[in-house]
DNA sequence: AAAAGCAGACCGACAGCCTGTCGGTAAGAG
DNA sequence: CTCTTACCGACAGGCTGTCGGTCTGCTTTT
């Protein structure tokens, strides 16, 4: 029988299926065809919302990120919590929506998920850099930072976390500890403060 | 009329035909198909050398990262040339290596070619690091460089350096100027040395 | 040195999957 | 009643990996 829905909501439901299945078996290892059954449509209806797989992963990272940056965005902008504590929380917030369930973290690093692993983290480093660059830059404005470029200081340590904390949770509890302070004491470098004085509150990001 | 060859010298022969299609059409965009014709061999003949396209891939990643080490791990090892010349001419090596011909940067890095991009990716982080990281080392106890985490200080430059320079050469010629000088003024940070030491030296590394 | 044996290299048909297309069909708004 | 929007499913075309069988040249045997 044949159900008609908005053409949105049935783009949705798509995402929805989409968005389960890359995460447990992959996006190489979805076909479209398991899509299908999963949303129970035919093969056209989906090719008349989207024009290929490829469009679905796009699609699906976009809805991912923007969800990401809204709670992100929202902390940067209230300015009754010290800088540096907002930059925590944003932090925070992105850590959060990252690993929903946890396996997805895994699923998503498998080599057969390059593609989809490229997208999310070119998506969302995009969008993180100028909100935590934005921060830096005023936390340089109130004599807490010193550098003379704030936004590629995020940039460099946003795209560094990143690959790093991310790809290579593969890592004993002792390396990661190492790796951590490392990072630490790197990030007081680039932001020019004093030696462990972020030790603390930075801690606390990678619980 | 079939021709008899030392597997070794097939597989050579593979992955040379292999290494000139992924460059100009992809790895996605390359059929097992093209590779028979091109290599002039029957189906099951490259079943019985690669266990899968993949596997062709793999092999491939590791002889290119294996050339590239072997440059610059001579280069690192020479001791009549000071430390930090040694990392300029090493990053040097590397960056020769991996324009042949320039398109090959390009087909890299469309979304096409990501599990390709990933792979080397990860092959030469997982090399160099480990190279630049000892000459860092032998920096900081020569006092030439300060830091606490000359290792994990390699990884976070060679990370950054990768994923940055490679990924947006789609960027004003303005834009990659202060990106580099801002990479330069993080680098005299995190290796703890006098502001504007090291741009003479540097900005000699991305021409 | 010829015959027989053998393992490693090679072949190509084929199964099975997967993506994207297209002509046609139902449903609901106007 | 009509027209747009959403939907359907058969089908073409392409691709990967498999498998039984074949060839070749080296080794062993006689």
């Amino acid at each position: 029988m044949r159900v008609v829905k908005e053409a949105e909501e049935r783009k949705n439901e798509i995402l929805d299926a989409a968005e389960i299945l890359f995460v447990t078996k992959g996006y190489d290892g979805t076909s479209t065809g398991d899509i299908l059954d999963k949303v129970g449509i035919a093969r056209g209806t989906l090719y008349y919302h989207f024009k290929s797989k490829e469009d679905i992963l796009d699609a699906l990272t976009e809805r991912i990120s923007n969800a990401m940056f809204a709670g992100a965005k929202q902390v940067a902008d209230d300015k009754d919590i010290p800088v540096f504590d907002r930059i925590v929380k944003c932090v925070a917030c992105l850590k959060l929506r990252s690993d929903i369930g946890n396996e997805v973290i895994k699923q998503v690093h498998k080599p057969q998920n390059a593609l989809m692993h490229q997208k999310m983290e070119k998506s969302i480093l995009s969008g993180v850099i100028p909100i935590i660059g934005g921060l830096i830059e005023e936390g340089v404005s109130k004599g807490i930072f010193t550098t003379k470029y704030p936004l590629y200081a995020a940039e460099m340590l946003i795209t560094y976390s990143q690959t790093t904390f991310d790809d290579k949770f593969e890592q004993t509890e002792k390396e990661m500890m190492t790796r951590i302070k490392a990072f630490i004491y790197h990030t007081e470098r680039i932001l020019g403060v004093a030696e462990g004085s972020l030790e603390d509150k930075m801690l606390g990001m990678f619980s």
